[in-house]
DNA sequence: GAATGTAGGATTGTTGAACAATGGGATTGT
DNA sequence: ACAATCCCATTGTTCAACAATCCTACATTC
């Protein structure tokens, strides 16, 4: 497709890009699935191997595609990924408050427990409250708290049934874990356990109120090191 | 820098992408600031045209670049537009609700308004009222319905002063209206102008309780008209 | 026979050069 | 002063060649 046969159109890899989008759709492909190759993709939609690996390349951004050096392509895993390297990015560009990145996402993550308190508490089964605590006592015991603080929230939230709530939970944590250190905000893990605990107390006792205190009181010095390292 | 040279390293295009982001950073850089020519990068970074080209369009996806044609190449806006094509995809993707995309997606707008019903009622002015009347006057007579919709909806969670919050509302609205009609669901507007008329109205009472039954209220029809298309 | 090593093919990664398309500014002409 | 034109810098696209990687199949070895 030499350039003179597309005039007025917008820009080809852009095309070629919605054509394999279009692809995966039509041909009901699955996470995993495979791709046809570069050159197959090149002689199909009549575009250079350069056109066609640039617009490839726009996919794998966005995980629609994934791209195994040597191996092929294949239908990406639909990750939000993309939002947390945008959104990192934007936290490390504006640690001047031109974003206040890092206080909106604490505050929709409280959101995500405080505000579905009910549904929560309501749906919660005795395993996963075991569960819960049994990552606090791994956080109590100082076995990899980062890793049991997150997967306590992801926990916490799973009983919604919402994925994308998940999975935004699970992608902010990851922007605030690569964000915080470069701005300078500490992470005191003192008051954790306690702050935790405090809250698979309330979800046992279905006391929404308390719950919902719980989760504030959980958020609260966090809010509190972000607003201190602002200054 | 011939292949030879990078060994064990990993792919050269993911490099560059991150060296522009580095450049970005370290010279602090805002949104529309110019970028060095794809012939400077080249000689700056030791990469060949092609590769800073594919790292340049990674970064384009994402909005942290943005390219013009015979212009130049610039800081891009760093908008969630990456997760609006994303979760777009994702929701044309799996219509055989593989993921419930659109059920999720409002549930998380529901909860964006009725969560913070206090600090909406709490900081609403009383301009911001006659804002959201006149969009809905405007709904009224039948004047870019959409336009007006989206437009109360980012006005009512504006007043939280969260920037996340009202991206994310603008980019599952856009994901929404991109999915939706693929999917079957119709876009009833009948009830609409009361729905919103009454979430005005226990705004204006600051009762709080009646403000998160009018957001609940205005979402219940969606929710239905979503889980009929399903079955 | 099973484990290991090796060679080959297929696929993506990278390079370099050339030309097209675009946009904006400088030049020119009136 | 204004408009049309030309020119130049920049990004878009193509092509061809070779490198790096992964997997499979085969051969080797124990």
């Amino acid at each position: 497709m030499t350039p003179n046969e597309r005039i007025g159109r917008s820009l080809l890899r852009q095309e070629v890009s919605e054509r394999i989008k279009r692809y995966i759709l039509d041909n009901r492909l699955r996470p995993g699935s495979p791709l046809p190759t570069e050159n197959e993709l090149c002689a199909a939609l009549g575009a250079s191997r350069s056109s066609v690996r640039e617009a490839i390349k726009t996919l794998g951004a966005l995980d629609i595609v994934e791209v195994r050096h040597g191996h092929g392509t294949y239908v990406g895993g639909l990750s939000l990924s993309a939002l947390v390297e945008g959104l990192t990015f934007r936290g490390l560009l504006g640690p001047d408050d031109e974003f206040g990145v890092l206080s909106d996402l604490v505050e929709v993550r409280e959101l995500f427990e405080r505000g579905n308190a009910a549904k929560i508490v309501g749906t919660l089964e005795e395993s996963h409250v075991d569960e819960l605590d049994a990552l606090v006592d791994q956080m109590a015991r100082g076995e990899d708290i980062v890793a049991a603080d997150r997967a306590f929230h992801a926990l916490l939230v799973q009983p919604l049934g919402n994925a994308l709530v998940s999975q935004l939970t699970d992608a902010f944590w990851d922007v605030y874990t690569a964000v915080a250190p470069h701005l300078g905000v500490p992470t005191d893990e003192n008051d954790t356990v306690v702050l935790h605990r405090a809250i698979i107390a309330a979800a046992r006792t279905a006391n929404l109120t308390a719950f919902a205190d719980a989760v504030i009181a959980h958020y609260t010095p966090i809010r509190t090191r972000i607003a201190a390292a602002r200054a």
